[in-house]
DNA sequence: AATCCCACCAACCGCCGTCCA
DNA sequence: TTGGACGGCGGTTGGTGGGAT
C-alpha cells in the first residue's frame, strides 16, 4: 500500500489560504461538488493539493460549520463522549453538529483537558489520578471540580450546593479509606469525582466490558444512543455491587447498623430507580440527601479541612510505605 | 516601547482502511 | 492477489495575537 504522493508534489502552495483561495474553492464546490478532491485544484485554478482543499473546505469553508465558543452542553457532550469514545474526534463530532473533528480535538487539548488535570482527572481514563498521596494536596482542584460541576450540571437534578457536595463526598471517601485499609490498596476517589460532576463515571453509566456492573450489554449501540442517554444524575444502583463501599452521601450516622445501612442502600436505589423512571421525583432524590451536607459547614473554614486532614494523616496510612 | 512567553488554532504530516483496476 | 489512488483520521507544528515583564 503506497503513500498518497498528493502532498509531496513540489510547486504546490502551502500554509494559510487567502481570501481569493478560499473564494476559488467555494464556487467551485458550489458549482460541481467536490468530487475528486485530487482533480479539484486543477479544476478550480489553485495552486494546492486536493488533501489541503480537502480540508480547508471540511474544517472551514463548509456552510454548515458552527462558529463561535463551545456553549456548556457541547463541552460535557465532548467530555462524555469522550470518555467513552477516546480521541475518537470525528465520531465526537458526529455528535455536535456543525463542528468539525478539527475543532473539537483544538478545544480538547487547549481547554478541558487542562481543566481536567488541574481538576485531578486523568483526561486519558477520566479518572482520579491514582497517585493518591497528593489527593490532598488535590484538595483545592476537588473543590474547583466542584465549581465546575455547576457549569456541566446541566439537568439540574442535583440542587445540592456543588462545594458542598465536594466537601461531602471528599470526607466521604477519606473514611471509606480509613475503614477500608484491609482491602482497598489505594485511595479511590472516583465516586467522589464522579459526584462532583453531578453524574457517576460515564463509563459506569454505559453497559460495555468496563463496566463490571453490567455486562449484558455491549458498546456496538453507542453510536446509535440518543445524546440524551449520555447525561444522566447519580447512579445509586451501581453501588448496590460495591460491598465495600459506603453508602454515599445519606441521611445515616457513621454508628447506624449495617443492616440498617443497607436498608438504607436500598431505599435509596429504589429512589433513584423511580427517580430515572419518573424525573419529577427529582426534588425527593434531593432533599433526602441534605442532611448529609448539613454535617459539613458549608462555612467551613480553613481549620475545618485543616483538622480534616490532620485527624487523617495522623491515622495509620495504609498507603504510606 | 521592546521583548518574552504562552495560548490558541489553522494547517500540515503521515498512517491506515477501502476501493478498484 | 496485488498495488496504486484516494479519503479519512489523529497527532503535531508553527504562525499569530495578546498579556506580562
Amino acid at each position: 500500500m503506497g503513500r498518497s504522493p498528493c502532498c509531496d508534489e513540489s510547486g504546490l502552495k502551502k500554509g494559510p489560504w487567502t481570501p481569493e483561495e478560499d473564494q476559488k474553492l467555494i464556487n467551485h464546490i458550489r458549482k460541481h461538488g467536490h468530487g475528486s478532491w485530487r482533480a479539484l485544484p486543477k479544476q478550480a485554478g489553485l495552486n494546492r493539493c486536493g488533501k489541503s482543499c480537502r480540508l480547508r473546505w471540511t474544517n472551514y469553508l463548509r456552510p454548515d460549520i458552527k462558529r463561535g465558543n463551545f456553549t456548556a452542553e457541547e463541552e460535557q457532550t465532548i467530555i462524555n463522549l469522550h470518555s467513552l469514545l477516546g480521541n475518537k474526534w470525528s465520531s465526537i463530532a458526529g455528535h455536535l453538529p456543525g463542528r468539525t473533528d478539527n475543532e473539537i480535538k483544538n478545544y480538547w487539548n487547549t481547554h478541558i483537558r487542562k481543566k481536567l488535570i488541574q481538576m485531578g482527572i486523568d483526561p486519558v481514563t477520566h479518572r482520579p489520578r491514582t497517585d493518591h498521596l497528593n489527593v490532598l494536596a488535590a484538595l483545592p482542584q476537588l473543590l474547583a471540580a466542584a465549581n465546575f460541576n455547576n457549569l456541566l450540571n446541566l439537568n439540574q437534578n442535583i440542587q445540592l450546593d456543588a462545594t458542598s457536595v465536594a466537601k461531602a463526598q471528599l470526607l466521604h471517601s477519606m473514611i471509606q479509606v480509613l475503614s477500608n485499609n484491609n482491602t482497598s490498596s489505594s485511595f479511590d476517589i472516583h465516586h467522589t469525582t464522579n459526584n462532583l460532576f453531578g453524574q457517576s463515571s460515564f463509563l459506569e453509566n454505559l453497559p460495555n466490558i468496563e463496566n463490571p456492573y453490567d455486562q449484558t450489554q455491549g458498546l456496538s449501540h453507542i453510536d446509535d444512543q440518543p445524546l440524551d442517554s449520555f447525561s444522566s444524575p447519580i447512579r445509586v444502583v451501581a453501588y448496590q455491587h460495591d460491598q465495600n463501599f459506603i453508602p454515599p452521601l445519606i441521611s445515616t450516622s457513621p454508628d447506624e447498623s449495617k443492616e440498617t445501612q443497607m436498608m438504607v442502600k436500598n431505599k435509596e436505589i429504589m429512589k433513584y430507580n423511580d427517580h430515572t423512571s419518573n424525573p419529577s421525583s427529582t426534588s425527593t432524590f434531593t432533599q433526602d440527601h441534605q442532611p448529609w451536607c448539613d454535617i459539613i459547614d458549608d462555612e467551613a473554614s480553613d481549620s475545618y479541612w485543616k483538622e480534616i486532614i490532620e485527624q487523617t494523616c495522623s491515622e495509620p496510612w495504609p498507603f504510606r510505605e
